[in-house]
DNA sequence: GAGTTCTTGTGACCTGCATCACGTACTCTA
DNA sequence: TAGAGTACGTGATGCAGGTCACAAGAACTC
């Protein structure tokens, strides 16, 4: 139950103020934690469960910014600055959550100089990410060198790391695939025919198989 | 002089720590303060004149994020997390600037927990402005769309407010604007041409006076 | 197992914009 | 004042990828 992991290392007073204004919550598959445009109602520590990050025009187009992981904390930047969540938070597995009221959270902040310096470096990560993010929308990559890159990324996450033929379980739909890279469906279908012509990957059901990981590579990184 | 804003309203103490720590220093005008990739040596305090951050591909294509003015601090997250200056900071005006370097910048953080509140909510700041940056790149607005956002942004910054028909000095070139909408500088020549024959723009000089914001707007949020 | 709904696969078509290749105009500076 | 450098203007061309339309699986009902 230590997922909390940001925290986990401070001196036990300040885990023990944490422990005092967290509220558990379990939340089922689908639910929205919230929707950027809200006032911040405060911070939302993930446990259990992933949780999707998007962000959504007003004509419904959608982009997914990251599949949040177990020990992740979000809200946090909207719950620091007041300003409205700048993206929406929905889960898309059932979700263990730890929630803390803004004001809780500032008034822990504001005690635990220890905690605040971890919001800190949390928050210069988020922005961190933020970034590569715009690098990888900005600098105008293919379509093709964004799948590749995000297959690349996911057989690094999914412990399958350095192997050979690494593979994943595509847990996404094309559609889902798309709004990651900013793409359409179409489009994420043609692409992955087109690995699959070139042997460059291979499916099996619903799982992937990375055969040509060089390959693969080189779609990512260069034109 | 008292332009380190985000600093300025803690108790003397740590202003007085601030001051033992920081570098006033200046820079000419095209001068590098750090550069995307670099070990992150500590933060900069801009007091006066503009910086470009941008961002740059291994081909050479530079998109722009922003301008920064005085007031704004640069390399926070990177000094903060340890990790890489995540873009290019280049003056493109003399600077005054005050620099910190990042053992006594953190130091000063762990000592003055004050400090090390307002750098949160200056993190929470900047990532809030990378989320926009990720939403106007990411639902491929067109590029006629991302410079009527542009100009709107800077007529309501440039002090001509809520003039009616207001006036701004370009003060950088296509080809900068284009870096900042991430397009090519032809485009944006086409696209001036273009909102001039449509009398919503018009150009005197090197001031552009909009004539039709009502127009630039619905361009800007529409389609 | 018949019907519905959701996901994939593919062809045809169209368009925004990058790119190339110029020509022109305006600043420097020597 | 000539020449070099830099910014701007504009046509021609090409293509990546968006959009539409429809077919074929797959996956849940009832």
């Amino acid at each position: 139950m230590r997922v909390d992991r940001i925290f986990c290392d401070l001196p036990t007073s300040a885990l023990q103020a944490f422990e005092n204004i967290k509220y558990a919550t379990a939340y089922p598959k689908g639910a929205v934690l919230f929707v950027e445009g809200q006032a911040p109602r405060g911070i939302f520590v993930l446990c259990k469960g992933r949780v999707k990050l998007s962000i959504c025009a007003t004509d419904g187009k959608t982009l997914i910014l990251k599949i949040a992981e177990p020990g992740e904390v979000l809200g946090l930047s909207a719950t620091v600055s007041g300003k409205p969540y700048e993206l929406t938070a929905e889960t898309i597995d059932p979700c263990q959550v730890n929630f803390v009221k803004r004001e809780d959270f500032l008034r822990f902040l504001k005690d635990q100089p220890d905690a605040c310096f971890k919001v800190a470096e949390q928050l210069s990560d988020k922005y961190n990410n933020a970034c590569h993010e715009v690098r990888s929308l900005g600098l105008s990559h293919s379509a093709g060198e964004k799948l590749a890159k995000l297959l690349l990324e996911w057989s690094s996450k999914n412990g399958e790391a350095a192997k050979q033929e690494p593979r994943l379980k595509m847990a996404l739909t094309h559609e889902e695939i798309a709004q990651m890279i900013g793409t359409s469906r179409e489009t994420v279908t043609r692409l992955f025919a087109d690995l699959k012509k070139r042997q460059i990957v291979q499916s099996k059901g619903s799982t992937l198989v990375i055969r040509n990981k060089a390959a693969l590579k080189l779609i990512a990184s260069n034109n």
